[in-house]
DNA sequence: AAAAATCTGTTGCATATACAACATTTTGAT
DNA sequence: ATCAAAATGTTGTATATGCAACAGATTTTT
């Protein structure tokens, strides 16, 4: 199995096998619902995922959870990446549906190579590009956090959810429950706050599936670069 | 001037130049106080701070500010890492104290080169021990954020800093009144929480200094491996 | 098909928070 | 040294939020 747009892009599939044992890397299928990792348990290991759908949950001291991230393939998760040193909280990487994930290693990757394969350098460019691409996802997650109503929070979120579909209407991609820890706020809270919403007719929204009526953000320019 | 520990670690003194050119690299100082930029003006250039002290502020079209990130020399920013399609809010990148900022192109960064220059290996690298080391930071940031009460998140915050200064007293690095737009909340609740945290004999706080009398976190232990 | 579990939607209530306004202290500029 | 600006610290009040508890709808399991 091979993701041609992630890890190994640009890697000749006879390479494949040599670089799966020089990274240490290897393949796993997990079915749903099924605790991946839990941090503070393992190495420098990152995973790719390949297939299917993966959250990352922190689980408080007295029961409440905040869902840290929503993983989709192409995404990557991994201890070293997000080392949050907290002794109370328990986090842990939970497949939503059957997943694939690649495993690499992190130490491997970063330590520049003294026989220096070819390889190498590739596998650490598309690194960059996955890794760069997680820095946004975080950085989409802390806009929508860093709004200080639930209200606000609720726009922030469907806004990019809107752009990211190229569509008005969209569907969560999980439950209202879930949205609540996603948000970091009250389910109860935020369920006055999406009728008021309903209300000041900004949103309509029918199960999971949401239509907004305010404009959604543009996308800022991409400008091309060669060098 | 060159960072030994920066982007261009493990990179010859002579192909420095060579290097900026390549690149479209340039080194840029900064007094105390002033814009750097304005995301959604400039394309796909990163700055890698290499003296003094960033701050990347959002502001609403209320007024309102946030602190999105505070940066330190080895730190990194730049619009491709952190685009938040976002036309209702401003967001700038201003020097705290005097700095110097070293540019370099993303895009003929993420490109892969077609003169596989021996160079841009290594300097590739070095851009992802750099961005990781972003993804890290705004990881934390959201573990803060992602409290729910401001009680929560002062400890929070306390705790972390405590932690990345390895010790119990720490100076803030910004004022109170900064402190609440970092942690989004209101100032005035937030000083009403301090007190109740002094209160509790929790922590103590003079002018910026603070310190913390519950167990900071403990760092997780780093495994290292081979490649 | 029945039962269990989860999710949705709502409400009352106590509390936390935002907002506004103010006095005082500290910092920075001239 | 003087003045202006910013930061600190406080309080009252309206509102938003968290919490608990509940009923009905929906989904999943058996």
């Amino acid at each position: 199995m091979y993701l041609s747009t992630g890890i190994f892009q640009d890697i000749a599939e006879e390479n494949f096998q040599k670089m799966m044992t020089c990274f240490h890397s290897r393949q796993k299928h997990y079915p749903a619902n099924e605790i991946i990792t839990t941090y503070g348990s393992q190495g420098s290991r990152i995973g790719i995922i390949l297939e299917g759908e993966i959250m990352v949950i922190r689980t408080h001291y007295d029961g409440r959870q905040t869902i840290l991230e929503h993983l989709e393939p192409g995404d990557i998760f991994g201890e070293t990446l997000s080392v949050i040193p907290n002794s109370i909280s328990l986090i842990q990487v939970i497949s939503v549906r059957p997943c694939l994930v690649q495993y690499i290693d992190y130490q491997c990757l970063i330590r520049r190579c003294s026989k220096a394969c070819p390889w190498h350098s590739a596998l650490v460019n598309n690194a960059l590009r996955l890794i760069s691409q997680k820095a946004v996802h975080l950085g989409e997650r802390l806009e929508v956090l860093s709004q200080r109503t639930t209200r606000e929070k609720l726009i922030c979120y469907f806004s990019l959810a809107s752009f990211h579909s190229h569509s008005d209407t969209f569907l969560l991609p999980f439950s209202l429950s879930t949205l609540a820890d996603y948000l970091c706020v009250d389910r109860s809270a935020m369920m006055r706050e999406i009728r008021k919403l309903k209300d000041d007719h900004l949103i309509s929204i029918v199960r999971r599936q949401v239509t907004v009526f305010f404009d959604r953000s543009t996308p800022s320019d991409v400008r091309e670069t060669h060098c």
